[in-house]
DNA sequence: TGCTGGTGTTAACTAGGAGAGAACATCTGG
DNA sequence: CCAGATGTTCTCTCCTAGTTAACACCAGCA
């Protein structure tokens, strides 16, 4: 393994960059000069354990990421560690989030990484492993959220998986319609078209496992 | 929360002790001088990035955990897990119940197949499509229930995925000790060996959702 | 009882690098 | 073309990471 004291900087400004923030808006919360932050993405200097975990609090991701050079994993990470994206077109949730390099991961209700779709739907990240093509989330339908606002139906390859927690949700699958409410659970096969709704006037709110056929190809 | 920073010291001291490793074995191996690590402990000063990351490299346990304060589980001393494994009744759920053909499977709450185990852990199906090797449940700890008698730890190819509904459950993986509590969640490589057990005296709910890698197979 | 080898702690010191500040070269948008 | 962003690269200073040395404490062992 290559040292991940090296990848540090390249690995910051992966980071950073991901997150849209710029060096010197890093610089300014963290309380340095830019020119520092610029010399730690570069390589030509290294922060005190302070000012490293100031920036990994502020960038929210572990500390251990940092270490992470682009590809081997390190020691277990305890959290996921997705950045906060706000992105609003996808047409289904097997690949929205990257791919982490966890083979454990476990997340704080408090602390999930969140894409929030701009029709009234939230996907909350519940783990981040490996696993390409695979999406353990809680979804959230606010009142009148759907799927699709063109009403149309989606469908991709692999198999989709639902329990709801609470509220109600319009599942329709095929010709199939049916009305998911709280403790009830399905799965299908995700190639046939369908789509979700929430009819009701309260929040929905349910734990989903996606996952693609592609997982065969690994 | 106070300082990670200032804990930093004490966690670190706290974690060499459980390893039995002494002050003097520690700075012998990161190559700085004993004295030096006493000041770490005692917060009288402060490691470079660099000898924190092999600080925590050497006791094997991820950066982050240095910084988390004295109160939160993590992980405890780091010891060979025990490979050896017996599976006389299913020890794990990929291949529980016989797949069905269905391509779109509803369950209904108070209508789910359940499989109940002699140790007070019942597995109820959340839905039965046509994929084998998967399994979507709702899985129960009765207070003091494990998923092994005997303490083993178990694993298996593929990814286990859960959502802790209610109650708290202790869940071991690896050497990462981690209490799932309402409302949190973790995934992870089921080839580590993991092992659940209801330390609480009250039930513990979860959605849980496991497949093994043969879904490749299909 | 001393000696040897273990443990952790504290003081005084120093060399090196964490971090600042300025001036630099870009690229926007108005 | 200016005002304001952006990131970069110098030079310089002061702080501190890490040292060495001597400290006090045990345990075993002759």
């Amino acid at each position: 393994m290559t040292d991940p004291i090296a990848y540090l900087g390249p690995r910051l400004k992966e980071i950073r960059m991901k997150t849209g923030l710029s060096l010197r808006e890093i610089a300014r919360q963290l309380n340095v000069s830019p020119s520092f932050v610029s010399q730690i993405e570069n390589g030509k200097s290294q922060p005190s354990v302070a000012t490293l975990y100031a920036l990994a609090k502020l960038l929210s991701v572990p500390v251990d990421v940092l270490f992470e050079s682009a590809g081997d994993p390190v020691a277990p990470p305890t959290k996921a560690y997705d950045l906060d994206v706000n992105r609003n077109n996808f047409d289904h949730p097997t690949d929205a989030w990257d791919s982490s390099r966890a083979r454990i991961s476990a997340v704080n209700p408090n602390n999930r990484s969140v894409i929030t779709m701009d029709s009234g739907v939230t996907w909350e990240r519940l783990a981040a492993t490996a696993e390409e093509s695979v999406n353990f989330m809680e979804i959230v339908y606010e009142p009148g959220a759907e799927t699709n606002k063109s009403g149309e139906m989606i469908f991709h390859n692999g198999f989709e998986y639902g329990y709801a927690l609470v509220g109600e949700l319009e599942v329709t699958i095929g010709d199939l319609v049916l009305q998911l409410s709280a403790g009830h659970s399905m799965g299908f096969d995700s190639s046939i078209p369908h789509r979700f709704r929430n009819t009701s006037s309260t929040q929905f709110r349910g734990i989903w496992f996606v996952h693609g056929c592609d997982i065969a190809h690994s």
